[in-house]
DNA sequence: TGACTTATTCAACAAGCGTAGAACGACTGT
DNA sequence: ACAGTCGTTCTACGCTTGTTGAATAAGTCA
């Protein structure tokens, strides 16, 4: 019944198309976007009818819920070196390898309303989490800034592909951004 | 003849509505981005037909491109103290009011291959008159990472709109921004 | 085996898109 | 005034899209 080698049953065979499906579309929307994505492409590249998409995702609007799930790293706490160290260390991982999903929605994330909504509450979610160990009142502003600019290092690296940051190092971009970070988790800036 | 207060000349007539189909075309494409504006819909709004904008523009990829004019900010140069003080006064610039023309290309960088090209185009040009100033064999990097962090301050700003970055001003901005933007035009930093 | 489910495909619809070309009518230079 | 230019609109073509519902064929269970 369960032999790995013989003909997978219906469920199987099921869930394995889908899958296939769901992979294809993560790929697809990672790579062109929401509205360049068709899900005729989509069901092309997973060898499948373009009516098998709709009947197992129910709509294109479904499937890029599905196809782009946060996957958000955890949510940092503690003190403010800490925070900052935390910052730098899912830093490091999006920059060494990020998650198809996370791609799909940074890459719609100017087009697409449902992205824009999503990358807003993520980062809602981080702010939350980060200003509280900033002893400042402007902590808000200070989480928001460094989410946007964290986000900008990513969509430079993997999305926009900028020139010298595709191929650096990310332990490199990591060192070179920890000032950067920690300037703007404490509370102590000189200017002048 | 050229009483201003009669009826418009043909020329000006034409130069009126070439002009201001491309203002309606500036504001939707930096409202939308590329997929999403119709040429129906810039001609609506611009109380015209489709036809009358084909027939200006040739076709919506040249629309686009004559509705996204770079406008680039004048490239800095000098010691790094110097570059890095330009690179705060164009992010406060970009900061207060974005031109519709650049956050056009902005909202489409992600989407639109032509629009990629152009910010990385302008990174580069970017990059070559900072790296000069940065004593340092990493220097490209650095002036791709502040590239890429300060895009994503404008773009969490003006177009994703990040909770605390779209209320806040831009003098604060710049000022919490002032020593990440110190700390990767300087070779100095430490770790630990 | 036979009834039923279901994974999958086929064919087609309605809508929206960019674009082309003919047509109209007012302005313009002679 | 006449011929021609030109701003502008109308209509329509061809294409792609998301989506649907019927049809097909294979697996499943009694």
């Amino acid at each position: 019944m369960n032999d790995p080698a013989a003909r997978p049953t219906r469920a199987e065979q099921r869930r394995n198309t889908e899958a296939r499906i769901l992979a294809e579309a993560r790929g697809l929307f990672a790579e062109s976007g929401y509205d360049r994505t068709t899900i005729r492409a989509v069901a092309t590249a997973a060898g499948v009818d373009p009516g098998l998409v709709m009947h197992y995702f129910g709509s294109k609007e479904l499937l890029f819920a599905r196809a782009s799930q946060p996957g958000s790293p955890p949510l940092p706490g503690g003190t403010a070196a800490e925070v900052s160290e935390q910052l730098l260390d899912n830093l490091r991982g999006s920059l060494t390898e990020e998650p198809v999903g996370s791609l799909a929605i940074l890459r719609s994330m100017l087009t697409h309303p449902e992205a824009a909504h999503e990358i807003q509450a993520a980062s809602r979610a981080h702010k939350d989490s980060i200003s509280q160990a900033i002893p400042d009142d402007e902590a808000d502003l200070r989480a928001a800034i460094v989410s946007a600019a964290l986000i900008g290092v990513i969509v430079g690296r993997h999305l926009i592909k900028l020139d010298h940051l595709t191929d650096a190092e990310p332990e490199r971009i990591v060192d070179l951004l920890r000032p950067c970070v920690r300037s703007l988790t404490r509370a102590d800036h000189a200017d002048g």
